[in-house]
DNA sequence: AATCAATACTTGATTCACTCAAGTAATGAA
DNA sequence: TTCATTACTTGAGTGAATCAAGTATTGATT
């Protein structure tokens, strides 16, 4: 389990819950991943590839280095989760796809990954629509 | 940068923007940490040393295991920022305390992670008491 | 057509986080 | 006095992440 990105000091209670609420967050979506043996990294990854993509592109989403993706999508593919083709319109590029054991890996994660559906599911759709709002305008 | 935690396929539009503000919080508090030349592990427990405390205690509250909290006081040690002391009642147990530059450079984190305090700014107080409601009904 | 910088990705080296198993030393209860 | 427990460290191993350097292909320029 990854540490928790703080608190530092909360200064309102506003902020004490949102921190609450992203460690569960997170710690909840590395535990699915870790259910199906995966690495949160590898469970992002994996949860990318709803079409078949590059992997500079799969970089320039995610905010990494290529040689990151390199690495993970090596990974996954060892455990034949996905796929990497040649790139028929340029033989540098590579196209990463998930196999049909992926799809259903990627469907098993998003089965157990309930936190954020559950959360959510909690609020009446009126308040869903609430904290919609709230939270676009917290995030300017 | 660590890879963002999901989104999974989203299914409403309150997940979606929940998965954004954490993707955006985690991504600022890792940049917040990285100006001090901190990981996010060590700017997590230097911001847990208001008091000082064993190394259990810490890995308890992170949920982790003892011997990486360890090696991340281990290295915050190295760096000047904390102190391990003997704890006077119990020759096994070691007391960890921010040093002074500990004390300033977690100082100088708090102000260098604005998001969580900018977003939340962002917000009416009634705007932020509703967002505090709705978090907590959420989180059940 | 030939050249060459840019692009797409890989490889290798390094650092750190994290976990597990095993070890040491001190504690506290029988 | 014995011995399980506790508190922490050490060592080994995996994975994520970054950087620098390398290969192959592309596409623009001459």
């Amino acid at each position: 389990m990854a540490l928790p990105n703080g608190p530092v000091a909360t200064s309102s209670k506003a902020e004490a819950v949102l921190f609450e609420l992203i460690d569960v967050y997170d710690r909840a979506y590395e535990a699915a991943a870790a259910e199906l043996s995966l690495s949160s990294a590898q469970a992002c990854v994996l949860g990318r590839l709803d079409e078949r993509r590059g992997m500079g592109a799969l970089a320039e989403e995610l905010g990494c280095d290529a040689s990151n993706i390199t690495q993970i999508v090596a990974r996954l593919e060892g455990l034949g989760l996905v796929a990497r083709e040649p790139n028929p319109r340029d033989r540098r590029a590579r196209l990463v796809a998930r196999t049909p054991r992926g799809d259903e890996v990627n469907h098993r994660f998003a089965e157990a990954f309930t936190f954020a559906r559950t959360a959510i599911g909690r609020l009446s759709p009126d308040e869903q629509d609430q904290l919609t709002a709230l939270l676009r305008k917290a995030l300017g």
